[in-house]
Parts: C-alpha cells; sequence; structure tokens
DNA sequence: TTGTATGCGTTATCAT
DNA sequence: ATGATAACGCATACAA
C-alpha cells in the first residue's frame, strides 16, 4: 500500500486514459463517451479517489470558493442578535449556488498567527458593520484586490454597500407616537462606539455606529431633545438593565419609550414589568427589526421590520456578482412599520 | 499599468534576487541578510505585492488553514443557543494559533452546487452532534482522508470525541430534586430525533441524538416513570409551550420540572408564572448548560454548569494535534451541579 | 472524442 | 546567505 494520496493522473493511468480525459469526467465541461467515462470511474473507485484536490483546483481556477465574513467581535456576541444569525443565512443562501461558503475571520484578536484577509483563500469578503477595527480589514481587502462588500457602513463609494432606512422607519415610529399623544419619551440605544460605553447620551455625543446614529436621527426627528440611553449592544439584559434606570424614578418616568431593537425593547418591557407597570397602560414601548425574540411572547412589539434575511442575500448577490465580474449593485431596504400591542394613547396624567 | 497581479517571481526580479529568496524574506523560514530583505520588500510595496498567494500556498504546503464545520440546520437555528455559540468561540480560538479558520458548511441543503467537505479545501472537519444527515459528512470526511472530530456524537472509535457526562450530571440534578422531596417530576427535553417532533414520549421512544438521551437517562436513573415531553429545540419558546402544557391542569401539575437546558428551564418558568405558580415556592425547575440566559434574570437557576468554551477548545486542540500528527485525544468534560434559587421543598399538599 | 503540453504561484531541497 | 530547480495537483488551449 502507497500512503500518498492517489491523483488525478493516478487515475488516468489506472484508466489507461489521459490526465485531461480523467480530468473532464469529473468536472464534466466537455462531452465523454460513456466507455471511457465508465473506465475512469472505476479506475477512481479502485483508487479511493473522490475527486479532485481543492487545492489544487484553486490555484488552477484562481477561485477557491470561500468567501470570508469579518465579524468584529465573538461569535458568542455577534450571533446574540438574531437579526445577525438570519442575515448570515442570507448571506450563506446566496453565495452557496457559486460554490462558496462563509470563513468566519475576526478583526481584533489577541492571538498570533490567527488567519486574516491577508493570509486566508478567500475570493470576496464582507464586512459586517463599520467601525474602526474594520477598518484595517477594509485595507487588507483592498491590497489584495478582493471583491468587497459592507453591510451597514460605509466604506466609501467604490464598495457596494448594503443599506436599510434606518432614520426613515424610526421616524415613522417616533410620528406614531407623537400621534398616540406622547411627548416624554426615552431612547434606548445600541451600542455607540467600538468601545463599550453605556449610560446617559450628551446630546453632542460622537456616534461612530452608523446603524446607532441614523435611528437616533430618526427619533430625534420627532422628538428632538429626548434623553438617549446608550446600551452595549442589542440583548433583552442590556434593555433591562436601561429600563431600569428610566423607570427608577416614577415621578420622573417616560411615558414611551423607542428602544433601538426588539431585543432591547423585550428588556425595557420586562424592565417596566418589574417597576409595576402595564405595557401599553402606563408605558408604551417600541422596538427596531420585526424579529420573532424569543422569550418574548406574550406580547407582540410595536415595531420596524426589517427584512434581515433579504440584507444577508442582497450582500451575497454583490458578492456573486462581483466574483462574476458584474456590477454589483449597492441596496437601500426598507423596514415595515408593525403596529402591535405595545403602544398606546398617554396614560391620564399621575 | 498590468493588469496582472504581482507575483513573487515579479518581486523577485525587481529586487534583483531569486525568487527562492524572496519567499524566504516574506516566511521567515530562513535567515537573509538585512540589506537583501529591505529591497525585497521595497520592490514587493513598489509592485503591491502584499505576501505569497493564500491559494497557491495551500496547494505547495498541503495546508489550507481551513477547519469545516458542518452544522446541520441553519445558521439562525444553530446560534439561537448560547452554548453553541461558546463552542465555536472555544474552537476558532483553538485553531487560530494554527492560523486556521472555520468554514461553515450545511449537511442539507437543497441549494445546487452548495459547498462541502468533498469540495472545499478544508484541512480537517468538525461535526457538531451527529444524527443522520451528519452521517454524509462523515462518509465524505473518511473519504478525503481529512482529520475529523465530532463533538457530542459517536463516530466510531477511530474517530476523537468531545464527550460530556450529561447522564451523570442530569442524575444528579434529579437526585437533588429527589432529596427535596419531590415525587412527581416532569421532563422537558431536548429535540429527540433529526426531524422536528414534540410531544409526550413514549416510554420506548427511539430517541437519536445522543445528548437528550442521555439526559433523558440521567433523569430516568431517579425518576424512572417521570412523564417526559419532547420540544423541537433549545428555545425559550419551546420551554414556554411545554411548559403550558404541564400547567394547563392545576390539579394534576407536577411539583418539579427539569428541563433539559436552561433556555427550555426559562420558558418552563414563564409558564409557571402564567398560571400563577411561583417559582419554587410552587414547582421548582431545573436547566442544563449554565450558561447566562438573556433574559431569564432575576432568577438564579438551579442547574448543571457545562464548559462550552472548553468544550469547543478541546475540539480545536484535537484537530491541531491531528494536523500535526499527533495523536489526539478524546475528551470526557464534566458538568457542575449549581444550585440556585429555582428549586425547593415539595409545597404542602394542595 | 481524446491526448499533449503548459502554467497557476509557491516553497522545500539541495548545492553554492 | 543566496540561487537553481523541482514539485504540489489540476484544468485548459490546442492539436490530433
Amino acid at each position: 500500500m502507497t500512503n500518498r494520496r492517489a491523483t488525478i493522473a493516478d487515475v488516468a493511468r489506472e484508466a489507461a486514459v489521459s490526465p485531461s480525459t480523467a480530468s473532464v469526467v469529473f468536472s464534466g465541461k466537455t462531452p465523454v463517451s460513456d466507455a471511457t467515462r465508465r473506465r475512469v470511474l472505476a479506475a477512481a473507485s479502485a483508487l479511493g479517489y473522490v475527486g479532485p484536490d481543492p487545492r489544487a483546483a484553486s490555484l488552477r481556477l484562481g477561485r477557491s470558493g470561500i468567501v470570508g465574513v469579518v465579524v468584529g467581535a465573538s461569535l458568542n456576541h455577534l450571533f446574540l442578535d438574531p437579526v445577525q444569525r438570519l442575515m448570515m443565512d442570507g448571506l450563506a443562501e446566496a453565495v452557496a449556488p457559486f460554490g462558496a461558503g462563509l470563513l468566519l475571520l475576526r478583526t481584533h484578536t489577541d492571538v498570533e498567527n490567527a488567519p486574516t484577509l491577508l493570509t486566508a483563500p478567500v475570493d470576496a469578503a464582507v464586512l459586517i458593520g463599520c467601525d474602526a477595527p474594520l477598518r484595517e480589514s477594509l485595507d487588507a481587502a483592498r491590497s489584495r484586490g478582493l471583491p468587497l462588500v459592507v453591510i451597514e457602513g460605509d466604506a466609501g463609494s467604490d464598495v457596494p454597500q448594503i443599506l436599510l432606512d434606518n432614520r426613515d422607519a424610526q421616524r415613522t415610529a417616533a410620528q406614531h407616537l407623537r400621534d398616540l399623544g406622547h411627548t416624554d419619551v426615552a431612547i434606548v440605544t445600541l451600542r455607540t462606539r467600538a468601545e463599550i460605553t453605556s449610560g446617559w447620551l450628551p446630546s453632542d455625543a460622537e456616534i461612530t455606529i452608523d446603524v446607532t446614529r441614523e435611528r437616533l436621527e430618526g427619533a430625534r426627528d420627532v422628538f428632538a431633545d429626548a434623553p438617549a440611553l446608550a446600551t452595549a449592544g442589542s440583548s433583552i439584559d442590556e434593555g433591562l438593565a436601561a429600563g431600569r434606570v428610566l423607570f427608577a424614578d416614577p415621578a420622573n418616568r417616560p411615558t414611551a419609550v423607542i428602544a433601538q431593537s426588539d431585543l432591547l425593547a423585550a428588556g425595557v418591557i420586562r424592565a417596566a414589568e418589574e417597576a409595576g407597570l402595564t405595557v401599553p397602560l402606563d408605558v408604551s414601548v417600541t422596538g427596531f427589526d420585526g424579529i420573532p425574540v424569543d422569550g418574548l411572547s406574550p406580547y407582540e412589539l410595536t415595531t420596524l421590520v426589517q427584512p434581515p434575511t433579504d440584507k444577508g442575500r442582497a450582500a451575497g448577490e454583490a458578492v456573486a456578482a462581483m466574483l462574476e465580474g458584474r456590477v454589483p449593485a449597492s441596496v437601500l431596504l426598507t423596514c415595515a412599520f408593525r403596529p402591535g400591542r405595545t403602544t398606546g394613547p398617554v396614560p391620564a396624567r399621575r
């Protein structure tokens, strides 16, 4: 027994055909007579050859079938958010028909030798979000000339973007609250910058994370002076913590809360319950995302429904387009306002 | 302007050195004089060469730095579970020092042409769980001679396994309930088979998912006849649905519930609240996993704490060992019982 | 329909 | 410390 794996040359020899013929049997790019095909396949299975070596094929074809997805924080953190999970599903689905899969890469890791866009055999890169640490990956992709797509972040005009009408959508929700008579409104925001900094937001706070800034602008378009409380990210527990702050002083609490995500809204609602408040009788709460929140039932959140899977799919299609040499389109996806049962009229004066 | 990307040969020519010398400047495998190194680097930057082409390097080295992770269902579904998220983080962390990253692959997808273990340039494969659909990936990995690790599933004695003492741990929790005097106990299980089938479990039900079967055995070691209600998977909402069933009849409800995951337990607790029951006064609930459940506070779950990150890390180390030609170890990780505030003595007779 | 020849971009070996 | 050369395994252009 040899311990070297069989190559297509071995198969060809065994089948008494040329390497190119054997190759064609596997790739199907050229017609092959049935007889030879059978011979080649028989030889292959005799030698335990299961198909071309992907590594050699990638070099030859100039394509590895791998799309690098650069995520900022830990997977645990990223995938806590259902929006991201669905987005990744859409992305995977859209590149799969091209034989491509997703390689997870992290921007910042203290591990020596960790794989990056510079060292991994990727055909294209997808960046999620676009705060400072991602900048590095952006440069890497550019210097290697990799097709690049950015999701909810601005990387310059040459990179296709997959955007959401965050500001318009959030304004719609705010307007809904105003229509219900609310004037005393608080905003609970997503993370505002790469570093974790939660707490009351100064009115001139610099917000480097686009989605947070845009949604805040939408809310402020209607409630210009609404106080905003920043969280460390989209989770129920962060929303709970924020809600506790908002409802701490019974004499001085908002009648409505605009949360920048459904998870945050779920936490705010929980905090309201804790404080003995009924939603929406005592306080109205709006979310953002419109995804099913595990554990939120029986509430039906008033929220903005975004299409996370479509977002991923759009990114995937942009990648696919670039891989085929077509010109990818930037996409602006829109959110739909979905009234639920967590908003209502302003309660009678306390 | 040429539109072909520069290769290391171009760099070598520009720097007036041999290709091998230029290569060594980037790999650092052999000493190079400072002067030539500088010349090469200068030439590289002049030509916009940012390092060896990973595709060519993979062929030459026989290593792509990619570990295929085969997940069964959608990413959304998989990553709903915090245990899986943390596990993946551990896995990524453990292979990163070897320059390796994780490529997500799905077992069953109806997409034509989707990447698989047979077509993707992976150095090794990690299978998560091991029900029927994974079998296929297992064969693929075997036929390509890929190093293979299975997490919480049995793939035969030649494959290193990363296991948890599910049965022992669950027995400990059950014993805890028995010690508190409970005899009327119900079990809420994880998914029992690849297909989704929830509902009361016949006593002779065939359970193909190992973790579910093992935990059930542990519970049955103490409460041999406890009724078991199967769910479609680990989520708060599934637990909520199960809890509603359990607590539907006030005259005939269990005094304790053994949930096979913390998420399920969280849902059961929510159902108890809904039914007007107080935990642990009216009903005790145990979980399994010991991870922070977003949205469960302020409860402190009585649960079994498993080390999900270690589990991933162990898998990653086994992979790394195999890549280096060392003999990987199977690992049996143990869970620790952590009493919380969701279990208590049997309530006075109703 | 089949075969021949070549190159994809590297890196390891060996000699200098 | 540096250079010449071969090989990694495959897929294609082109000839037959």
